[in-house]
DNA sequence: TTGTAGGCGTTATCAT
DNA sequence: ATGATAACGCCTACAA
């Protein structure tokens, strides 16, 4: 028994179609009518019927955001991001969790949902080339990341054979010449792919041959399948200066696996990621990491999807645009040397006794 | 131009309520009626417009889950925790994200979105006592964590007390005796009172008086936090031997700052948190916490909120209901001795060379 | 087991 | 500047 436009409408004296106009920023109104309206309203605590005004309009204001899972700090970030840039524009954000399965997905885009939702800002980890004919006619669609539908959606791409490559070419600079390339081995993933022949580039300019042994693969970009793939790679023998995980999950899997078994990072092996998560900064030591511009990626994505969600014909041709990136530089990459005179804390002192 | 009922009842020969009835399980249905209905919505690549029965239904199978931000591991995983408590019941999760701040936990309660969604599970952090009125009167609601509103919505309870007067009996045990109690100072929530609380019967109990300097404020219960926090009482010549940070980001904050100035953990102060996030075990050392359970407070929640939202007048008297918690303990609580007995790893040993 | 009619709350059209 | 009225797509009676 939620007040309707149509009792606000007899508390105020109006009709239904001024009390819509009300809410719908029609300008030609006079000053007192608003003002009766307003006070009916708030009488009432009256609020427009979304499902109607939905079912009316053929939209809805909402946009689905598909990811893998929350779990992850890159998409919870992102999902956060994604939220703050969709709520200027009057979108809410319906996050939608496939845990890396094809199925869901698919489901995502073209379940009970599609019918709600105006348009989806989608990151695929699992679809592959074949689904691309579902992708296309979907809905009003924004891929973030991966590439391997170029042409059939609008795309935030982030550069991945360049990112890689200066970090690879960082680790060459520090002097680092056996770098394991967590998430090279077998790449699932365009992004997979494009992130190791970056490195491999990098590592050519430096006139080095590629050794495949390190290119470690891993079965997740999360910290588990960091840590793990990188005690197999210790434990098989292989020896390696330095780290670079695809993401930075990887890469701080490899550092605690590192440092628990007292191998000093970046001492003994330097470590480095991507994405510049908060994590990132909040590892001991602080994880190098290549920053994409999250918020960038988020607010490109948003208003990519809000154009083309009001323009209803593609004027044929999608629209990718790449994110800037930077190149974050911590310890687990500075010598300790350097450590030491960049270090603009107070003096380490031992504190805290017993 | 999307099919509707009606389009698929015309294509396979029956009436639109037959189609209506397909979709809502509805059992008396001949084995072919029910096919050629499968077959013209797969033709027509049909979708029940979810506005629509939204609208006529007068329910939406939405909810939505109040929490102040995602960049926060903690909410995070309750928010994936929570979707996946919700699908298996055909409720959709709108994760509504307010930054603490008062007026958006307000809206998300009672703004636009009201009439969409049958209800909420809410986890607030800014509303005070004098907000009571406004939650009473909102929507079906179930609240997690705070307490302070007992009696007016159903709640899932965190049993702060016992928690936390767990962890400082842990930190008691390993032989500390001046605990930096993070988030003690002038608390805001009711939950921070309640761990402090906790936190002084430990100490009580052990014959011990609190130093009430040790009862440190923070301005977040954040990583950021928590570092900033535990430098400000380092700084001040405080001396202590180990921290409880009321969540584990506080902890991990004081933790990171700890080592960022050569301060040894557990070795000189002894660390733990509460929440056992993921980031507490990938903590170096690992974070000793309290794990509340969170799947169990996602599943209690949800169905709550299922049951009272099926239940349209409360049977006065709203239920509560506490979820079991757990000590973790990690690394860095562990006395170095024990830590090394403990270990379960292959010998410690210099590895990945230069 | 299936069909018919009407209305859920809103907005668009067309008047006035 | 405001009003009357007809959809939007679905579900619930009620009928058959």
């Amino acid at each position: 028994m939620p007040a309707t436009m149509r009792d606000v409408a007899a508390r105020a004296g109006v009709s239904v179609k001024t009390v819509s106009n009300f809410f719908n920023g029609y300008p030609y109104m006079r000053e007192e009518t608003r003002a009766r309206i307003g006070a009916a309203v708030e009488e009432l605590d009256y609020r427009v019927n979304v499902s109607a005004r939905s079912l009316r309009r053929g939209s809805s204001g909402m946009i689905s955001l598909i990811v893998p899972e929350l779990d992850q700090a890159y998409f919870a970030e992102l999902a956060q991001e994604v939220i703050d840039a969709a709520a200027p524009l009057g979108l809410t954000v319906l996050v939608e969790t496939t845990s890396y399965l094809r199925e869901r997905e698919l489901d995502a885009l073209s379940g009970v949902h599609r019918q709600l939702i105006d348009g989806a800002i989608f990151d695929p980890l699992a679809l592959g080339p074949d689904d691309a004919p579902d992708l296309a006619r979907s809905l009003p669609l924004v891929i973030i990341g991966e590439r391997q539908f170029e042409g059939l959606a609008d795309h935030v791409l982030i550069a991945d054979e360049e990112v890689a490559r200066r970090v690879v070419e960082h680790l060459l600079e520090i002097g680092r010449r056996r770098i394991l390339l967590l998430g090279a081995g077998s790449p699932g993933t365009h992004t997979a792919v494009l992130r190791r022949r970056g490195s491999v580039a990098a590592l050519a300019r430096a006139g080095l041959t590629p050794d495949e042994a390190l290119f470690v693969e891993v079965d997740g970009w999360n910290r588990d399948a960091g840590a793990r793939a990188t005690a197999r790679a210790l434990e098989s023998g292989l020896r390696f200066d330095a780290v670079f995980g695809f993401n930075d999950a990887l890469a701080l899997g490899a550092q605690w696996e590192l440092l628990e078994r007292g191998i000093a990072v970046p001492g003994d092996v330097a470590v480095a990621g991507v994405d510049d998560t908060r994590d990132a900064r909040f590892a001991h030591p602080t994880l190098t990491t290549m920053s994409p511009g999250r918020a960038q990626i988020a607010r490109l994505a948003v208003e990519l999807l809000a154009r083309r969600i009001s323009e209803p014909t593609a004027p044929d041709g999608f629209v990718s645009v790449t994110a800037d990136f930077e190149l974050i530089v911590r310890d687990s990459t500075r010598s300790p040397a350097s450590l030491a005179s960049l270090d603009r804390r107070p003096p380490r002192q031992k504190d805290g006794l017993r």
